[in-house]
DNA sequence: CCAATATATCCGTAATTCCGAATATACGAA
DNA sequence: TTCGTATATTCGGAATTACGGATATATTGG
């Protein structure tokens, strides 16, 4: 409810193979944590953390730290129409990338 | 149904001012050709074709041909995925946008 | 066939986005 | 403080995308 994210920014995140996947698995795992990540979606590690970042300054996702590591999540003051979006881009996205939904590694 | 679009394509595409503000109208009205998108959205007419060629490309929107215009709106074959996420954005986006739901001019 | 109108495509350039190795930072443990 | 692990940021170059004037194509009417 607090965010200004817009319809064209939403869009503009969710219009990448690895942003995407990267939300996908938020919204079924609540949170996770960068390193499970890293090692889910065959990315280098730079590479997933640049678009944490992005998505993170679009105020599309949070970060809490619990000691190195960083836990991530869906924003939780998400305006309706993004979570609406998100949750309906879930379904095609995964079997579009072959998202497997992956025990936590870590933690 | 029959649209090989993938969640990314259908993301990257309405993510632009100018694309999503056309499939915006689109969704509206059942039918705009060009030249009320031309001077609906204000850009020069090869940049608006050139936006609606990607957009067909991508099977978002089908085009009908009447004489010398052409009719666009929004491809009926769509997943029910892809509807609801352009029917979910279509409110903010107005917003964001500024779009008017103006009368044909021609036709 | 010719002119006029509507739309599409070309093409050179500008702007944006993306990549990943290297490096920096943050933290916990010893 | 120093080391090791986890994550973030920097940076230069590659790749993609966007722009819009000029031009091509399509269609109708004369």
């Amino acid at each position: 409810m607090a965010t200004n994210l817009s319809a064209t920014k939403l869009c503009k995140c969710l219009g990448d193979d690895l942003r995407l996947s990267l939300v996908c698995l938020m919204d079924v795992q609540r949170e996770i944590c960068v390193c499970d990540l890293v090692d889910a979606l065959d990315a280098p590690q730079s590479t997933i953390s640049r678009h944490l970042a992005q998505l993170r300054q679009c105020e599309l996702v949070v970060a809490r730290r619990q000691g190195t590591w960083m836990h991530y999540r869906l924003n939780p003051e998400l305006p309706e129409w993004a979570l609406t979006v998100i949750e309906t881009l879930a379904e095609p996205a995964r079997a579009q990338l072959g998202l497997r939904t992956l025990a936590p590694v870590c933690c």
